[in-house]
DNA sequence: GCTAACATTGCAATAGCATTGCATCGTCAT
DNA sequence: ATGACGATGCAATGCTATTGCAATGTTAGC
């Protein structure tokens, strides 16, 4: 079990520490995407500035995905399996209830194509919807 | 000319005084979207309180919409006309240049329906397109 | 085993943006 | 005139992100 998390991590080149291996798998636990200060909360006491960095190193190394969802606080969640440090291929929607204030990761609702106007080149999507999720929303 | 300024301050019920005055000339000039410092390095001197807090009006009152770009600072643009304080209309895509760091609205590239997962209510939309604008791709 | 090179971690400090409190000032109606 | 109310200016604060640097841990060569 912490093998298959430590294989994770082996897998997109990432030395396997204490430390990383905690946060693996907290973050796979996770059903919303998380902030740093969430990550915080949820480890065992450890250091700020380490687990800031530790979410860096995971986006750098394709296995999280940074999510702007206009709270203020960058949210992190698991990337999908075929992410590499250069290209993130999470084009899907990203979901902001505002009624619990969790931030989801939609897997299978794609962000579609958009046609701009000419003479503008697409590099990155980011597509967040507001609104209220399948938990919060009674009847 | 600051006649139809003036007028455009009443009409979103505004109180025109002479500082709103010349924020809403100063967005009128702009081709994309400004935070709150590039409005204060535009404007004459000025308090950057009170023009944080112009730009809080404006937006309550529906005459801008905000954006955020990933960029950190909260970027600002004037609304389409039937944007009211409670229902902003402005549903289109916003581009962020890699290149120049300048916002742009795409006022007629509006964000497709998405149809999301069973129970997901969509009260707001925001689409962030990064890449190269027009200006900046050259060939 | 010892040690040098390297990566990781912990702690301190800083930068930026957003936001609020409060005193002052201007304007308008009575 | 004056009192109410909104607008402005200035100070202070909170929060997130980010970096510098020292201490620590890990690994490979000797
Ligand atoms: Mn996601
Ligand atoms: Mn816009
Ligand atoms: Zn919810
Ligand atoms: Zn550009």
């Amino acid at each position: 079990m912490t093998k298959d998390i430590e294989h994770r991590l082996k897998n997109k080149d990432i030395n396997p520490t204490a430390m990383r291996l905690l946060v693996l798998d907290f973050l796979t636990k996770q059903v919303a995407a998380i902030s740093l200060n969430d990550l915080e909360k949820g480890m065992g006491p450890s250091d700020r500035i380490t687990l800031y960095r530790t979410l860096k190193t995971f986006e750098e190394k394709g296995l999280v995905h940074s999510i702007e969802d206009g709270t203020g606080a960058t949210k992190y969640a698991l990337c999908e399996d075929n992410c590499d440090g250069d290209h993130h291929h999470d084009l899907h929607v990203h979901f902001y209830c505002n009624t619990c204030k969790e931030t989801f990761c939609l897997p299978n609702t794609k962000i579609p194509e958009i046609s701009l106007p000419k003479r503008f080149q697409t590099e990155e999507m980011n597509l967040i919807i507001k609104g209220i999720c399948d938990q919060c929303h009674s009847g």
